[in-house]
DNA sequence: CGAGGAGCGA
DNA sequence: ACGTCGCTCCTCGA
């Protein structure tokens, strides 16, 4: 059998302004059997992958077995769905997002006036100092100010948004220090990084790593094109810079909530499933269990809800959870205990979860997809706790991104098939985005809703999946 | 050039 | 120790 070089199916993009060239790997085998500890990927070099070419489910369980070994082979589902999708990313990565290079420079001028400002009322106060330097700011504020320190970690003392936040209530310095911070971060990564990213073409190409997360989610790089900023001010004017192409509109579609409607799919709990279906706001509805069924629910009431919502699907505990409300460990310790109390469908599949999790070394989502855990038998009780939290958002979140991908590539199919001209170019976790003329706005709303509410559904339970579509000229506006 | 800190998103 | 998964920018020291 001929052995076929690594990369063999590698697709060149067109050029950078400066020359350069980006690379996507075409192959299928690169880390499907999921990440041993921090990026390390199995190799697929040595796998002979003609037989991949062939795509039979013989050929590719074989040349899987050849990289990972019998004992740790991915469904054949998961497999097919990571092999059908890589066309699919390829695409996507070669049209990119057409994008406002001249609003960006405007937006990047405004920044670095407000910069400078920040700068000098900084100096004012402090001088010398490099604002962007942890360790100065670390002297300033634990030994010049004499502030006592709230947070460590491995180098000091942080001084971090959270550290910094609770100083401002005394230094006004503080306070400068975040705005800087802010603006910053908008210009370097942002306003600066986006600029250099944009191609000759007036659109920007991401590359999508399929696998690039060991939940099986997807992550995007050269520029990451899943962490633009959502906020008011620069940041929304940032978002605004991702437009359509000519004549086009941008068609967003994203799942409401999918994390939380996968953690009440799997775990069967019927108080869970009971709140989808009837369609009341699920953050509300915990709220009325953390609080008095009766009362009237405030704002705050509602916010502490749909933290811990979102906090035990991560395997929260009472410590985390008072941090993140800023409460005490008591407080917290009592919302959790309510949430696993009113729900208890959830406790009792964690707990079916990690106890399978320590038969097989291995915990699964809905659609087979594996993640290899063997910190669940760790004799030290931190690392034990860490696989445990990864063992029990895995599924969840998994499932959430096998749902997508299954979604993206029934999409691609179909727009291939009806001959439509629109396009998929955008994958956000729980967000597609759309590249389409305007006289297929419909035909786009009832297909991408048809598909991406199909993905998830059993015959025995029915929970409704809801996908929000909207649309308009630019990125800010079609969210 | 890499580690660490920080901050942006889901 | 203390909530999951990522990527990129900056500083600082080898």
């Amino acid at each position: 059998m001929q052995r076929i070089e690594k990369n063999p199916f590698g697709y060149r993009h067109p050029p950078l302004t400066g020359g350069q060239f980006k690379y996507t790997d075409y192959s299928i085998i690169s880390g499907l059997s999921g990440k041993r500890g921090k990026k390390d990927w199995v190799s697929w070099a040595d796998a002979e992958l003609e037989l991949i070419l062939e795509d039979t489910p013989e050929n590719r369980v074989w040349a899987l077995s050849q990289v990972v070994g019998n004992n740790e082979i991915e469904s054949f589902y998961i497999l097919t769905l990571e092999s059908d999708l890589i066309g699919v990313l390829v695409r996507m990565e070669t049209v990119g997002v057409a994008f406002d290079r001249k609003k960006l420079e405007d937006i990047g001028q405004r920044i670095r006036t407000d910069i400078r400002k920040l700068e000098i009322e900084i100096y004012e106060l402090v001088w010398p100092i490099n604002i962007s330097s942890p360790k100065q700011l670390q002297t300033l504020f634990f030994e010049t100010l004499g502030i006592r320190p709230l947070k460590k970690n491995k180098t000091g003392y942080s001084v971090d948004v959270d550290v910094l936040e609770e100083i401002a209530k005394t230094h006004d310095i503080a306070r400068l220090i975040l705005e800087y911070r802010g603006l910053s971060k908008l210009s370097g990564t942002y306003v600066d990084g986006l600029m250099r990213a944009a191609w000759a073409d007036g659109r920007i190409h991401t590359t999508y790593d399929s696998l690039g997360a060991a939940t099986g989610r997807m992550s995007s790089n050269d520029p990451n094109l899943q962490n633009i900023p959502t906020g008011d001010g620069y940041a929304r004017e940032i978002k605004e810079c991702f437009i359509p192409s000519m004549d086009n509109i941008l068609l967003v579609a994203d799942y409401s909530q999918v994390e939380i409607r996968v953690l009440a799919f799997l775990s069967q709990d019927q108080s869970l499933i009971d709140a989808f279906q009837s369609g009341e706001d699920i953050h509300m509805r915990t709220a009325k269990f953390l609080f008095w069924e009766n009362q009237i629910i405030t704002s705050h009431m509602r916010r502490i809800a749909k933290t811990v919502n979102f906090g035990v699907i991560y395997g929260i505990t009472g410590f985390g959870l008072a941090k993140t409300l800023d409460c005490s460990v008591t407080e917290a310790q009592q919302y959790v205990d309510a949430f696993y109390t009113r729900y208890p469908g959830v406790r009792t599949y964690y707990d079916r979860l990690l106890a399978d999790a320590r038969t097989n070394g291995y915990v699964e989502t809905y659609f087979g997809r594996r993640r290899y855990i063997p910190g669940v038998g760790d004799a030290n009780k931190t690392m034990r706790s860490i696989a445990e939290r990864e063992a029990m958002n895995m599924p969840v979140q998994g499932t959430a991104a096998d749902m997508i991908k299954i979604a993206m590539v029934e999409l691609d199919r179909r727009i291939t098939s009806e001959w439509l001209q629109g396009k998929m170019i955008l994958q956000v976790h729980d967000e597609l985005v759309f590249d389409i003329p305007v006289d297929e706005k419909e035909i786009f709303e009832v297909m991408v809703w048809e598909v991406m509410e199909w993905v998830l559904h059993s015959s025995w339970v029915s929970l409704p999946i809801i996908v929000d579509i909207s649309t308009g000229d630019n990125w800010a506006e079609a969210k």
